[in-house]
DNA sequence: TTATCTGCAAACGATTTGCGGCAGC
DNA sequence: GCTGCCGCAAATCGTTTGCAGATAA
């Protein structure tokens, strides 16, 4: 909408290439909000041009990552997932049993992320962190015995 | 050292084959303690026989994760990581700079974990959770811009 | 005996890479 | 025109699976 994505100016400010390629799948990564796929993008960007390639997708995805403007997160699947540093600070979880995921409000980190920092001098990646269990249709019995 | 693995006993009760690529790949498992790979498990299974699979190795982990006897996390490497679930309750950091681990005690997470359960009905895995981010030692400039 | 387990090797899905050609700058 | 980027196809890595033979119960 802006006729210029913001990661676009970001590459270019870097002295980098400025290809159309790199312009379609960033586009398509900022208009797929939230955590998407690899495949995702790329399905997007085939609609877009059919000839730009996936591998083409992984490098540009490996070039936002080292510039730090996207996060990767893994959600308990074998697929790696993306998201925007922009999008902004929230949290998931994740069911083990039936995979539905929820957004957390950041307010329920803080508290921990605080002690992490004081207590033990770590920085989380407090931007799209990802708790694995279960939801409240899927509670198994051996979830009660976490008493030791 | 106790003759029989207290995993084994699991398996007898159950009525599941106790098979000595069995009895080897528990007992290599009880022996190596926390967080270890699959390869691991078959580094020291090799050297007590040769002649076991890695694929049989990757079977009985199917197996003990269905049981509830093991647990798996995701490290941010590539690779599954496997830990017993008597192994107790604690937890990870892992520094995505420099890959370095550190151990949290349960306490950290114990008051974000209830309120999952109380707020959003959500009981977390709270076995071995991973924080990743960044220590001490290689803290990035953008760990700063977190108050959005 | 017989259902379960095994080894092997091939299949798998996600991701990476080598290479020759192409195109931003 | 140089260098960085691309598409392609093949390689990689961790993990899974089909199958036919072996073996615990």
């Amino acid at each position: 909408m802006a006729g210029q994505s913001a990661l676009l100016n970001d590459l270019k400010e870097r002295g980098l290439r400025v290809t159309p390629q790199r312009a379609i799948i960033l586009e398509a990564i900022e208009g797929l909000s939230g955590h998407i796929t690899a495949e995702d993008i790329f399905g997007v960007v085939k609609e877009v041009n059919s000839y730009i390639s996936l591998a083409t997708v992984y490098r540009t995805l490996e070039l936002l990552k080292e510039l730090g403007l996207i996060t990767e997160s893994n959600m308990g699947t074998s697929t790696t997932h993306y998201a925007l540093k922009t999008h902004g600070t929230h949290h998931h979880s994740v069911c083990r049993a039936c995979g539905k995921t929820m957004d957390l409000p950041n307010s329920m980190f803080e508290p921990m992320v605080e002690r992490l920092q004081s207590e033990f001098n770590f920085v989380a990646d407090a931007n799209h962190m990802v708790i694995m269990g279960w939801c409240e249709c899927c509670r198994p019995e051996h979830t009660h015995e976490q008493d030791n």
